[in-house]
DNA sequence: CCGAGTCCTTAAGCCGTTCTTAAGCTTCGC
DNA sequence: GCGAAGCTTAAGAACGGCTTAAGGACTCGG
């Protein structure tokens, strides 16, 4: 079959990748494993309709990506699953390196992003060397305080709690029963400047659109 | 051509769309409203490459969603478009209705990530940021002050009393002894203005629709 | 293997903000 | 004028965030 196919080239590609050949023993695997990053759904399963294990699935508040793939023909299924929540879908016959660049962008989607430089707010990223630049100046930062920019920056102009931070840099495994976040802000503030990183008190922490440069639009500037 | 027919099929669906026909225009146009809510981008356009428009809206971090469109054939340019950023694409030829929903999918998602904002009678809270401003002028307030509005704008023009007030800022647990309710509308009129809060006597506090005109002349019928 | 340096975590104290409480005052309706 | 409802004020407690510093883990060069 064409799964066994798709199963090594995405273990090619670095993937862990568990196969189940109806729909009820996807949900079961769905149920008894919450950590899947993405979910391939082929809407020619037997015993259970894709589209309505994708439909449970949103149902349930899942918000796991989901890319469908359908046959050729069978354009009113695709306008169906997106629409319920699908995040992409692919016509068979595909070729696996679209496949592959799919499932990329859609868990670095999921990711919030994952390429490799993020710019915003005067910072500028560069995830591959960890470099760090802000309002166009190089500074040097530690790893730690590396992902914690990151963090920031994925989330542009949103806050993020101490918690939500903790959980970003530590992960699940190994919590930390520390102030550290609160340390790893404070050293950056001193290398980067007061206003770099904005406290929203109750909230969290925030990277703001405009840094001190903003000269364009600022009408108060408090 | 087949950019006069989408735009008409997008119309049809109550989009406004703006059609620009190469590169450049596309970029100046970007540049100038910044609040168009998806671009649709033909790779196959004149002037400037679609491909390097993507790259300079992804790494200048407009996150507006991008939707690519392409040549059956092209399978290079799909794979490097997602990898540079964009949300999603069609392959030429496509059937209106998918696109369509492929639309509707890229906006929903993107919408999920908008921040909820609640405006009313002058307000302007984001949940998010928990800022607040009210009349065009941003005003500091604090954790409680700030659910003590939402509580307010989540039914507008409707009263709610002091015991209403209190259990939604202290949940059902922890009741409260006091007349703190009071004392938080008292520094919230103190930061906003008079007007800004209505009491109701007897019924509790109203967040009125019309802010700025004085409707004490509005005799009568009440 | 040692020593210097960096990075990270932990802990403790400080400080300003925010919240609650309570008491006295004003306004409203009768 | 009286009682009830609402307003104002101020003080103390509680909270959240900031700062600092000590100590451990790790790296790197000798």
């Amino acid at each position: 079959m064409i799964g066994a196919g798709v199963r090594a080239a995405l273990r090619q590609d670095g993937y862990v990748v568990d196969w189940v050949q109806d729909g009820a023993a996807a949900e079961a695997a769905l149920a008894a494993e919450p950590a899947f990053a993405l979910v391939l759904l082929d809407l020619g399963l037997p015993k259970k309709d894709g589209l309505s294990l994708l439909e449970g699935l949103r149902r349930r508040g899942k918000r796991i990506p989901v890319l469908i793939i359908t046959a050729r023909d069978a354009v009113a299924d695709r306008v169906r699953g997106l629409d319920l929540g699908a995040d992409d879908y692919l016509v068979k016959p595909f070729e696996l390196d679209e496949l592959s660049a799919r499932i990329r962008a859609l868990l670095r989607r999921h990711a919030g992003r994952a390429e490799p430089v993020i710019e915003f707010g005067g910072f500028r990223l560069d995830s591959t060397t960890r470099k760090v630049s802000y309002l166009g100046r190089e500074v040097n930062v530690s790893g730690r305080e590396f992902s914690l920019l990151a963090a920031l920056l994925e989330r542009p102009g949103r806050p993020l709690s101490r918690a939500q931070l903790e959980e970003r840099l530590y992960g699940w495994g190994e919590e930390v029963a520390s102030n550290s976040v609160e340390v790893h802000v404070h050293n950056l503030r001193r290398k980067l400047g007061e206003r770099a990183i904005r406290t929203v008190r109750g909230a969290g922490y925030v990277i703001d659109e405009a840094p001190a440069e903003a000269c364009r639009s600022a009408a108060s500037s408090s």
